[in-house]
DNA sequence: AATGAATGAGCCTTCATTCAT
DNA sequence: GATGAATGAAGGCTCATTCAT
């Protein structure tokens, strides 16, 4: 039997094309019309390489998260004994990156934008596998920072405070009707830069909080 | 004159299923008919009421803000003799309140994160009119905040660090594949609560980055 | 009780307006709520004040047709005495202006070029009262004019290329895609103009039918 | 390759049901699920063969067109030798079997008339294509016929008495309301007779309008 | 293995008409 | 007597999917 390769080929092109269209336009706007003739292959493809719609965009997802799991791992390639600075540093570049950067993640941080406001029901464990192991990490670095004094409320407020810093940078693309988040073209380095100054802002916050919950708990200690 | 009171009714009938249709389903999925039988009228009181599936859209999103601007104004009824960290706590705690207030902003903050995620194309000017003065206002106090030394880099990071605190909290809706941002219901309490928390850890974050900044240029001249 | 005057105006406004619709979209595309609205008067006049689009859609022509049969007599005004030849260009000469006179059939010829090719099913009477009458005075004529030669088909044929020059001017309107038939604004002199040609024309065309079916009838003759 | 003969089979019969249903219901009132009904093929058939019912309505236009300027030359076979009465036969001969040879020309001539009546604004260039040669061809025999002595008026008057003569022929299908036209059933010997009379009745029409033409030049001539 | 033809369910919209005042 | 609100039937179109090669 012979192999042919625009099988494979065919595939790939469907999951390139995939990925932009529903990037573009979304989940709901996307057809597969588009897709297909932006493939280049036949109206039927869609059905005979992934059985439907559906499938095919949580195979996007799929490629688009093992992309990004292993160019950006989630702590930065640093070994456990990095300081928690550092691993927080780490733990936003690896954030930023994964959903800035188009050359990588392909277009998945915007689709992951959609996702976010409008759940497809299809995706769910993919998401979790990807999100609860950088929750985990989070948490892990915060309950170092903040110290035995915090609560989980403590916890909580700050584990936002940074995942949506870098979360909300998904807005960007976000062209005709909002300002756009970042007048420039993105590059890496702005990626860096960005990384870095959150990294910085986030810790000052951190320790705000910690010394803020610090002095409460001592103040509540001498009222009694 | 042969006036029918009922008129009003159904109107408003009609935007306010369309909110929680719209808010549920996205504007994609949404559609008139549904909307039509949750308000308990005629399939075509949508276009007869509003012309069109867009221009529902269009007011439901009117109404919403209409009511957010008065119930939460940006100054948060401060003068202006209020201090920099008032005005900023002021202005966070403003756009919390918008996006999670159910009780008064409708749906809006579910509509929004929809918008952020799929621009409609149909909203425009309605989001600059909303977004534009608070972005000025951010800037204001920013400017303030973090001293002659700061650049416009600066200004720009740190104006992202905190509106996407406060925005990225529309996330918290995505209930079923994504880990909820906020495990309890949302009370106003909690939004007050998170509203403090988010100013206490900005302006540390604002300082650090201002002290940083002030350091290089120092060294900078020292250099020379 | 007091006899409102603005009911009568709102009925003839309205046949007015519909007049002007009708003419200018055809029975179909014009609607009841642009009538209405061209009329001054609310949605739900044309039901009250004629039961349906149809009744008005009747009313309308009934309204021209007895305006066109006072102001241009099929006769056009001649009494019995007068000669074929210009008992048919009083004939034309009537069928003209009912057709293209604006100022006094209204847009009734517009209407009737319509009702030619969409018979609405709905007019009827109306058009044989008209029509009917003018074909017997037609063939009358012609019948002299043609002479004891003349058979069944010979008149018939007459009548074709006569009414037809005269009914077939109604296309004059049609300008987006067809070549106008008349380049100039249409007016009375060039009605009249038109008239006598048609006459001149049909009068030499009548002539030369006689002519040769009497030739031929003297030719059969002779080769018996 | 998998090409279905199928293909091909579904348009045709699309078309064919088409023609019939315009012709017979107009435009407005035809309805694509009427069509596709006759056509035996599904709903959403129009739209995947023409893509709308506008392209569809063009499509039955051009095909009908097409076959009759094939069958029915407007030159009707002669060279250029041919005396001046001659092509005027042939001319009107040509127009009449286009309109009204329903074996030939399918319903074109049904739905021009509804074309002249409700222009579509979907026509144009087709109209165009097919009226501007006509017309330029009757001008050129019409000079001759009529001689230098003629005006522009003279010209398009007599174009108009013959083009008129044939296309209101159309009219002849109104069957319910209007008095038919034809009583017969139309065969194509009656075609050919009604053509020969018009021409006769024209070729005398212009002769009488030329004649008269020159009298008045001279007498101007004489007045001076 | 792969494709072009064909389908059918569903959506938004239009519009003449009726209802309630 | 007259009006504005409301209706419901119907139409054109889109699109993911299936069918028949």
């Amino acid at each position: 039997m012979a192999i042919r390769k625009d099988g494979i080929k065919s595939r790939e092109n469907l999951l390139r094309a995939a990925a932009e269209v529903f990037a573009e336009k979304g989940y709901q706007k996307a057809t597969v019309a588009q897709i297909c003739q932006k493939a280049g292959s036949n109206i039927a493809s869609v059905n005979y390489h992934f059985t439907s719609k559906d499938e095919l965009y949580i195979a996007v997802w799929k490629k688009a998260f093992e992309h990004a799991l292993q160019v950006y791992p989630a702590d930065g390639g640093l070994d456990q004994t990095a300081t928690p600075p550092q691993r927080l540093g780490a733990l936003i570049h690896c954030l930023l990156h994964r959903i800035l950067d188009d050359g990588t993640l392909g277009f998945a941080g915007q689709i992951l934008l959609r996702e976010l406001g409008e759940p497809t029901e299809v995706i769910g464990n993919i998401m979790l596998d990807v999100v609860a192991p950088l929750r985990k990490l989070a948490r892990n670095i915060l309950s170092e920072l903040l110290g035995p004094a915090a609560n989980e409320r403590n916890l909580r407020f700050c584990e936002l405070s940074i995942v949506h810093q870098c979360l909300a940078t998904s807005f960007r693309r976000s062209r005709k009707n909002f300002p756009r988040v970042f007048e420039d073209e993105i590059t890496i380095e702005i990626i860096d830069e960005l990384a870095e100054h959150i990294t910085l802002f986030s810790l000052a916050g951190i320790s705000a909080v910690r010394k803020k919950w610090k002095n409460m708990k001592q103040k509540k200690k001498a009222d009694r």
